[in-house]
DNA sequence: CACTTGACCTGTCCGC
DNA sequence: TGCGGACAGGTCAAGT
């Protein structure tokens, strides 16, 4: 499910909602969601604060009073919704999604001494969340191989093409769904971005054109921003940290649009298979170059 | 080594 | 309506 776009509205969310709360209590009933034993629950979450919400590629970070963190790895369908008094209660608009949990996909249930609770759902069960120490959060697999931020100010075209040169036989889709060529993009993003920088997805890296990189470049920094804008992409169920839906699906050119005129030229869009991913395209606007 | 394919899970949708 | 199979926004491990 999330993305870049999705983490950082989640991230967003709960960076106004959760600093200073205290942790009281998490109750869990997936082992693989939260692999932590509960003597480290009782020694470093029970009693400390919330000092700051981050995100890191697709990785939320809760930096707690405790010196340890939480660390969290939403993957496919992981929702974290919160819900206190700003968000719940009798008549509030949300009580319809906020109010029925926690519900059968619900695997973690964090409680702070306000009496709010912090619910992470996930159906899939791919998600997780680790407690560790805060010093020790970069040094774990994903941080240490992770790619740059794709909306980091430094980050120039001139980046994407060198990371990307290191891949060069693979196809340009799944090089940039590759988290150690470029953080936080997904296959909404990947499809959205090859469709307005005009390069087929299956493409391999080695030809595609120092000026096609350069347009992939600012494609992405467009998409990813509209996004955030626009509270991320919900296609099937993600959630803010309110449990509000997304809306950058109403301005995806190719995603789920398949049988639709591309916006730019009117030809259909047709959906295949690139990297082993559901891939959109327009056949007109994006053509495969050898 | 570079690259691709399965596995991890549950739920939904589509064709027969 | 029921049933089987394909598919879903991510990442690893294992395979070629």
């Amino acid at each position: 499910m999330p993305e870049l776009p999705e983490v950082e509205t989640v991230k967003n969310g709960l960076a106004r909602l959760l600093p200073g709360l205290v942790f009281t209590s998490i109750d869990y009933d997936w082992p693989k969601s939260f692999p932590n034993a509960a003597s480290d629950v009782e020694a470093f979450l029970v009693g400390a604060s919330v000092v700051e919400v981050k995100r890191r590629a697709k990785v939320l970070l809760i930096e707690l009073s405790s010196k340890y963190s939480l660390v969290i790895h939403l993957k496919m369908t992981g929702q974290l919704v919160y819900r206190g008094e700003q968000n719940f209660g009798a008549g509030h608009p949300n009580d319809s999604l906020v109010g029925k949990l926690p519900d059968k996909s619900t695997r973690t249930i964090f409680e702070f001494t306000n009496g709010a609770k912090l619910f992470f759902n996930d159906q899939r069960k791919f998600g997780w969340i680790k407690l560790i120490p805060t010093a020790e959060v970069p040094n774990i697999d994903f941080f240490k191989k992770v790619g740059p931020e794709p909306l980091a100010a430094d980050f120039t075209w001139q980046d994407l093409q060198g990371r990307l040169a290191r891949r060069p036989n693979t196809s340009i889709k799944a090089a940039i769904l590759d988290q150690s060529v470029i953080a936080g993009i997904g296959n909404i993003y990947a499809d959205e971005s090859l469709w307005a920088a005009k390069i087929h997805p299956a493409t391999l890296v080695k030809n595609v054109s120092a000026s096609k990189i350069k347009a992939l470049h600012l494609a992405i920094h467009e998409v990813l921003e509209l996004s955030i804008a626009s509270g991320g992409s919900t296609d099937r169920n993600y959630v803010d940290a309110e449990g509000n839906k997304g809306s950058y699906l109403k301005f995806a050119k190719v995603f789920r649009r398949v049988g639709l005129p591309c916006p730019r030229c009117g030809t259909t869009i047709i959906k295949t298979k690139v990297a082993g991913r559901g891939t959109h395209i327009c056949p007109k606007c994006q053509r495969l170059t050898k």
